[in-house]
DNA sequence: ATTGGTCCTCAACCCGGGTTGAAGTCAAGG
DNA sequence: CCTTGACTTCAACCCGGGTTGAGGACCAAT
């Protein structure tokens, strides 16, 4: 007796706490495979909930969502690890990196929080010589708090 | 005899840093002042090179390009240390949780390179209280290295 | 007179990860 | 029968910070 009901789409973002318009968009970007359909609509099985779950770890971690299809192929095919490894050693380095420029920004920033200069020509920390920040690192910040 | 040599638009690019477009779009957004012209072609004085200087330094801080056109307002109208005492309190504190949510990056992406899990589903690194990332952070790592 | 080099403008494109909206389909309930 | 609600597709839009390309203009030297 398997209570294997299957889902539709607004349940599975329901249950996932994805939107249903981003699933929609998993599909067609190939990360989330096609699913089964009854009168045209999407069906799920129980398993996606857990996938979806798998999903939004491997994009907190920084994972595009190439990756994550890279890496659902390797688990699917019984050999994440390497793949985890390879991707893993890789973002980890981008973080340090990140890490240690966002550290240089926050001192910079802290001096100019306590900076009492009227103009801009006058500060020191504007001269050429204060290499601050990252190329990579602005970009986070400069989002809106995002809702 | 002053030397105020004025400075082509290539010549600024060159001696800045920044590329020719760059400038014209900085220009259209209203970062930088619209230059006087000869034959239709934009002249600048050396002020400018220095002011450029300003706008990288600003930009490696963090700040976008809307507050680093309020930054150049204030600075010129001799009241720049309020401005920037705001903005940069209000930065500094985007870049401390940046930090901090990007050493729980950290931390689960070493324990990933080091797993050896072969399937996404006995990883314990997926499981759903697996809150590791930032949903700020993780647009920084997506981007390409940037030539 | 032609080549070459810079410059001009304006519109379109890029990146990722989606969201939004218009227009249409489908089943159940009153 | 008709409305309601959830679903469908597809194209267009969003964010920032620019770059790229087409089509002209203008000056200098060969």
């Amino acid at each position: 007796m398997d209570e294997e009901k299957s889902l539709s789409i607004g349940e599975l973002a329901e249950s996932t706490g994805f939107a249903a318009s981003a699933i929609r968009y998993y599909e067609s970007v190939g990360v989330l495979p096609e699913p089964s359909r009854s009168s045209g609509q999407r069906k799920y099985d129980q398993e996606m909930v857990e996938r979806l779950g798998m999903l939004d770890a491997a994009q907190r971690a920084g994972f595009t969502l190439d990756e994550i299809t890279t890496l659902f192929r390797s688990s699917d095919e019984g050999r994440v690890s390497v793949e985890l490894r390879g991707l893993a050693t890789e973002r980890l380095e981008a973080v340090r990196q990140l890490i240690e420029r966002a550290g240089r920004m926050k001192v910079w920033l802290e001096q100019a929080s306590d900076c009492g200069c009227q103009t801009m020509e006058e500060c020191s920390l504007f001269s050429e010589d204060a290499p601050v920040g990252d190329p990579v690192a602005l970009k986070v910040l400069n989002r809106k708090p995002e809702n």
